[in-house]
DNA sequence: CGCGGGTTTGATGATGCTCAAGCCCGGTGG
DNA sequence: CCACCGGGCTTGAGCATCATCAAACCCGCG
């Protein structure tokens, strides 16, 4: 159930047994099927959700009803929307399953108090922290300075394992350009080659 | 000297004055005049730097010798190359200072130190990484689903302390379009109302 | 077999880029 | 004090990239 979750724990700080049980009595596993929602625009993001198995996706939608994919969570990483999670407002976005999910949360009501309990955790989410800080600038940097192609390239290098595992459209959401424009990037990068 | 940085960790975490006084022990002051860098590609980035004073930012560049600015710095905020000081691999990137500035900086090989020292600045630096998060998740939602306009807009809005601060091209870098575009979007703006 | 979501392809158009020139303005030196 | 220089901002014309709209295609599934 937590093993998964431990063992990631475990490979960024040192616990005692006694520490990761009392850790481990602050999270409560779940499971979501595909297309199910985590969070909602108007509705406070309540949990951080560590991926067990699965994926997940966080998306903005616009006035125009287009999706844009900000994240994916595949298993090791977390998932949240972090502005509504730590301020209380409302969400702005949606978080939900592209593939059936097993995850391990805690609840914004015990976070706090997860870590008075064993401060050593504060280290596990600072250095969380420094890895997801590391990723979005590589993000930005792809955002404003690449091409279509050259997103693609960057993307499909960084994450082999998403390309198999999410949809086309859902690539190019997050990659900020249509369906339509990966279709015709894939198609020159194979003529290339 | 050290005032604004010791105000900035007692808004966010509780120390005694003796911690306080240990912390800044492992901290140094730096001034860097305009147009001073204080990192480069190649190089690895050997310090987390909190603004005092001045204005920081970070970029990158492209084949074409065009910058794409990934970040600002102004007061109260850290400013680095996270993926080269967590990893120690050298940089990619640029940091110099747009305006003479004053900064505290802390040393890659002391940082671990002082965090085991005082193990409460673990927390310090957690929140500084959500609110970095926080500020990614905007940026890169506005980078991959707004329009020209949108982007100068939400910049505005988000920081119109840095519309003061950075000169025009820069924010333009910074947004990921042309000067010539930003100047023409400001100028449809002006129009409209 | 037929439906439907996802991908591909094509034609057209808009947004934003490139290149080039002119302008504004603050700083410097005669 | 004025002339000149230069960086940054603006403006314009033409162009490339990517978006939009529409249709066809593919394939798994009921």
């Amino acid at each position: 159930m937590f093993e998964l979750f431990t063992a990631h724990i475990n490979s960024k700080i040192k616990l005692t047994p006694a520490e990761m049980e009392l850790v481990i009595s602050f999270y409560f596993p779940k499971s979501i099927s595909k297309n199910q929602l985590l969070v909602q625009p108007g509705k406070i993001c309540t949990e951080i959700s560590f991926v067990n198995k699965g994926c997940l996706r966080s998306y903005s939608m616009d006035a125009q009803g287009n999706k844009h994919i900000l994240q994916f969570a595949v298993a090791n990483w977390i998932i949240a929307d972090m502005e509504s999670f730590v301020t209380g407002i409302p969400s702005k976005m949606y978080i939900d399953a592209i593939k059936d999910a097993d995850l391990v949360c805690i609840h914004r009501n015990d976070y706090e108090e997860m870590l008075l309990a064993v401060p050593k955790m504060e280290k596990y989410y600072r250095l969380l922290g420094q890895s997801h800080i590391v990723a979005s600038q590589r993000r930005v940097n792809a955002a404003i300075s690449y091409t279509a192609e050259q997103k693609y390239v960057e993307f499909s290098n960084n994450y082999p394992d998403l390309i198999q595992a999410a949809p086309q459209h859902m690539i190019a959401s997050y990659l900020g350009m249509t369906p339509e424009t990966l279709s015709r990037v894939k198609k020159q990068q194979f003529k290339k080659k």
